[in-house]
DNA sequence: GCATGGTGGTTGAGTGTTCAACCAGAGTAG
DNA sequence: CTACTCTGGTTGAACACTCAACCACCATGC
């Protein structure tokens, strides 16, 4: 194991700086919803996702990656917003495996409500507080780290799935280094 | 209630990029510090605090703050993190309801240990991928966003409170704008 | 036809967070 | 001292997410 490339003290306060501002304006944000909408901002995300689909309607699988959360987490949030009769499940003719998540027209009202509130809260602690180049800044800022990451995402999936593999045999570097 | 300011296409792309960011950068970090060093991130932020602070003690309510964190919240935290052996409780001789908690040698070897695996994602994922112009600026929109919510978050709870409290009375505007 | 592996999706148990209720001690007023 | 409020902290239930197991179905191969 080579010596840690620890963080200078400069990149030290803007980690932090931005862990708190993300952690700040997700509670912000997560409250909001919670409180005005009675959703957790998760199933926000959901909701704009159909209601930006054509007919309303989309793959779970397709939903899932959309929403960049897991199958099994999608399955039960469905299954909740289910309850509240905001989406409605449908299975899939040509593949029996398939299901349909379709909103309802209870789930848009639902998000047509929540929406100004929640996009004022945004206006209001982001693009009021940033002048525009900060603005486009921050757009080519999270685009890098974000097409960064895509990679390493299914990268890092294989490599547990392997490691799980042969954990049986012999593991000579398990050091795990991402990179 | 008063036509919603939307945001603009490129505000959306901006902001839906730094979502994405942001939670494929956290979902990276968690299951990366899930995985090497078995604690979850939030976890880590506390045993930090704590390795930082003279003597590896405070108090619980210093602490929920330093890590932005619920009193709830840090307190089933530190009683999962007491069971691992990482952290000790201590009561406060000077106010009786008060209790410390003190980082264990164990808890400062467990730290210690999954360090260098953290800040290495971080750097590979963020600093890595970023210009130093791109670092700075990131800085200064982070810190601009979280002292613009910093008010804000009193204010809510205020605003909250107030709320509840004449929830009987007249309750003509539910409307409840966040401004 | 029958295996074999991969895919789409669900389920249940375990873990972490939230929310509201609660308790005990401190602070203040009468 | 009593009463009232506020503060520091804990607790339990409800909720969301993760992880691993699982089922049903498609797709190959033989």
């Amino acid at each position: 194991m080579d010596e840690p490339r620890w963080l200078s003290d400069d990149e030290q306060r803007v980690w932090r700086a931005f862990r708190e501002a993300v952690g700040m304006l997700n509670a912000h944000t997560e409250t909001q919803l919670q409180h005005e909408a009675g959703m957790p901002q998760a199933y926000y995300e959901v909701l704009v996702q159909l209601s930006e689909s054509p007919d309303r309607v989309m793959r779970m699988s397709d939903l899932a990656i959309a929403t960049r959360s897991s199958r099994s987490r999608l399955s039960h949030a469905v299954t909740k917003m289910e309850e509240k009769g905001w989406v409605r499940r449908e299975a899939c003719p040509t593949d029996k495996r398939g299901a349909f998540a379709h909103l309802t027209p209870t789930g848009f009202e639902a998000i047509a409500a929540a929406a100004p509130g929640h996009v004022e809260a945004v206006r209001a602690a982001v693009f009021d507080q940033l002048t525009a180049e900060q603005v486009r800044m921050l757009g080519e800022i999270s685009e890098t780290i974000r097409d960064g990451l895509a990679p390493r995402c299914t990268e890092v999936e294989r490599r547990l799935a392997v490691e799980d593999a042969d954990a049986t045999a012999g593991d000579g570097d398990d050091t795990g280094r991402a990179a």
